[in-house]
DNA sequence: GCCAACGTTGGC
DNA sequence: GCCAACGTTGGC
């Protein structure tokens, strides 16, 4: 099993727009960065833990944790002209975008904040807290989940 | 709203 | 295939 780091918007998709969901499960669409693609079409597999982190927001961070009910799937929101993620590079007979879908596992009681990470030395070699960091999907490591997941739910 | 960082585009 | 210009991301 694999842990990740996924980037919503705060105040695009926040995490209660997912706990509202039926099922409380949504599909994650308009990654729109090859990098991010390929983790999502080669490497999701269902069962893989995901932590739900608001960027843009105030302040940005964890907010909580969910996993991967469905494998790769063409994102078709990139074909559709009214969708703001829409890109006519995406054929339907060639996609260049995929999708997973997610289901809430636990909204967290303490929102995780981008701060909270700097200052704990275990998240140090988080790919998120690097200079220039872009990325709207990546690996994390077992320790630096368990370590989110504790410090967003205190025993 | 600013702007550093970085990915993508397109002319050559 | 290089690289300048441009657009986007995302913390501040």
């Amino acid at each position: 099993m694999k842990y990740w780091l996924m980037k919503s918007e705060a105040n695009c998709y926040p995490i209660e727009y997912l706990e509202k969901e039926k099922n409380q499960t949504t599909y994650w669409d308009g990654v729109r960065n090859y990098q991010a693609r390929n983790f999502i079409r080669d490497e999701m597999k269902i069962g893989d833990k995901v932590i739900f982190y608001h960027s843009n927001g105030e302040p940005p961070g964890a907010a909580g944790i969910c996993e991967v009910v469905k494998e790769a799937y063409p994102d078709f929101t990139a074909f559709d002209p009214e969708n703001p993620h829409y890109d006519p590079k995406s054929k339907k007979d060639n996609p260049a975008w995929m999708m997973v879908d997610v289901k809430l596992v636990t909204k967290f009681k303490n929102f995780v904040s981008i701060d909270d990470m700097r200052n704990n030395k275990k998240l140090q070699k988080m790919q998120l807290l690097q200079r220039g960091n872009r990325l709207s999907v990546m690996p994390i490591t077992k320790e630096e989940f368990d370590e989110i997941a504790k410090m967003g739910v205190p025993y």
